[in-house]
DNA sequence: CTGAAAGCGCTTACAG
DNA sequence: CTGAAAGCGCTTACAG
């Protein structure tokens, strides 16, 4: 059954009133002709209310509500050569932290009525690309990135057609460089000095989904062991998606290859909550024989048994903040911070 | 630093080709001149390229390319009425089932050259209608929504703007109800003769985020308790936010109340894990002592220790046949499968 | 504070 | 297989 006949046999609607178009569209024009103005002020009163006196803004008012009229945004786009939309690219949307910072997006644009096209990267530099590519011909206000390559190509069109973008979680080079994040050496660095303070002498890093962050959690982390004296030589890294049951793996291949290891820094919480459960399937006592930790505080860290340590990151805000900075420079505003290091926290608990 | 000083000063770009119009955009005005054609043969060799004769066609691309074309969405959604977008609405973006069906939803719109917008409803019906009035002035081509109300609202419009829609997760209640799910019905039903025919007698039902789902899971979880005789008593409904660790509160709270019960439907994964560490905490053995089922088999259910029997959803092909079935709508296409069942299964695993 | 004119870049509907 | 004309619904830029 096609669209037409379906919605036929439900002919139950307000009668809609029919614009004067041959559309039969309710347009700006038909409004302007209820409210005795023309289309131009119309316009304005949405727009600009303030331009516009009260009485006439009162009347069109009331013409919108009776005629239910509904902006068409592809017009005012073409007209404007400016969207209300802006593009998002995060590398998975099948990761708990990237759909917290795409929360503090959304909360952000739709409190300034925009809204956002989310594209999924997959952590692919050329799938990246591509989806650039296909965003550009949508006209997005501005771009929200989370690689750094990306960035620099949007930077380096033309002037008249620059497209704004604020690269997230991590933090770019300059003011310049309009980023919104936190360091991720530090904070890897943060959880090696814990696990030798802790006392832990043969700790190791466990990663999947070898992105650069992850590589900046694990230079951080060297160093960090580095200078409390400890050798940084347990690692194991593996290329393939970050899964609960990979952290198992990850767990099993240190305990064979290191039985002398007695503390794993996973570099994300689902990689953490797996190795916790093969240490309960192998009977091994956490944090007595093993000390694990994790990154991000997922829902589970603190709740897990034993509750797990891990690194407790600003992914909302970062959305948040990112979307803020991005619509600051579509409005042309000053931007006193372009690289705003909204730091992270190390949530010490009882599995380290 | 504004946009357009940002860009200069990075002034490393290929030198675009400037199109001939006021706003120096290339349009498809500057790629038929360019390739010797008509503006009307352009845009037919990019959408329907059968109808242009091939060497036209070569000589169009040629242009393209060289001119650096890219098409403007606004302008062809306005000269159309029609756009290349679906609005999506979900109740939660902070949940990993949604998420998933997501996946499923870009992967085929993808396909076909579709773009998407989000809308999370927060499980609240009101909010959900503010987002489709939003929606609409963004002609989107269709909706995928996750409730029935709303369905009857956009079927409901004069037939000239029907909008299509499909519905997910749920089943509708004909073949033109346009539909994607299972039913949570029999999928209640199911974990209820599970739990009866391994041997337990006193089953209590654990639920939060009190949507109509969760509601029908629980009438069929009741019908097949009582089905096999056994009582449909012990329950612990919370209108809060699903999270793990509100599974460990509602276990606490069912030891509390109904020190018999031996076993626990949670009516989602996230819970089940919280009710399993809560047992860990206390010391309780699973599922000796307390038998634990979830739902939707997300990524830790398999691997945890022990392992959680749960019901296996088919989150991301509900969404990606619900937007063929969308798109299918769109192009007018026969539908005969109007109310597309997809089923689930119960993974039987070492908690029950 | 308000309006008439022109144009945004594409597609529809018609004619060849 | 191809093209000239008109129009989609809004906003810009100007004038009052």
């Amino acid at each position: 059954m096609t669209q037409r006949a379906a919605s036929k046999s439900k002919p139950k609607s307000p009668p809609a009133v029919r614009g004067s178009r041959a559309t039969g569209r309710v347009t700006i024009i038909d409004v302007a002709a209820e409210a005795g103005v023309s289309p131009m002020t119309v316009s304005r009163a949405l727009k600009t209310p303030a331009l516009v006196q009260e009485q006439s803004r009162q009347r069109i008012l009331e013409a919108i509500d009776k005629l239910g009229y509904v902006p068409n945004q592809a017009a005012a786009t073409l007209a404007s050569a400016r969207s209300q939309v802006v593009a998002v690219l995060v590398p998975s949307l099948t990761n708990a932290v990237f759909i917290e910072t795409l929360s503090g997006i959304r909360d952000y644009l739709a409190s300034v009525g925009y809204q956002f096209l989310i594209g999924e990267t997959g952590y692919d530099r050329h799938k990246e690309e591509e989806l650039i590519a296909t965003y550009l011909a949508h006209a997005p206000a501005g771009f929200l990135l989370s690689s750094s390559q990306q960035h620099d190509i949007l930077q380096s069109r033309p002037a008249s057609r620059a497209i704004p973008a604020v690269r997230m979680f991590d933090l770019g080079r300059s003011q310049q460089d309009y980023s919104v994040g936190f360091s991720q050496t530090r904070a890897g660095h943060a959880v090696a000095r814990h696990l030798a303070e802790r006392g832990y002498r043969r700790p190791a890093f466990l990663a999947a989904q070898l992105d650069p962050r992850m590589m900046k959690r694990r230079e951080g982390f060297r160093k960090g062991l580095q200078e409390a004296g400890l050798a940084a030589d347990i690692e194991v890294l593996l290329p393939q998606p970050t899964t609960v049951d990979m952290g198992a793996q990850l767990l099993r291949r240190v305990l064979q290859d290191h039985p002398d290891c007695d503390s794993v820094f996973c570099c994300n919480d689902d990689l953490a909550l797996g190795a916790l459960f093969e240490c309960q399937r192998q009977g091994i006592s956490v944090p007595r024989q093993m000390a694990i930790a994790g990154f991000n505080d997922l829902s589970w860290a603190a709740c897990a048994t034993p509750s797990i340590t891990t690194v407790v990151t600003p992914r909302y805000d970062i959305g948040y903040q990112s979307a803020e900075m991005l619509v600051r420079q579509l409005k042309g505003e000053e931007i006193a911070k372009g690289r705003l290091d909204l730091g992270f926290e190390l949530a010490v608990r009882e599995s380290t």
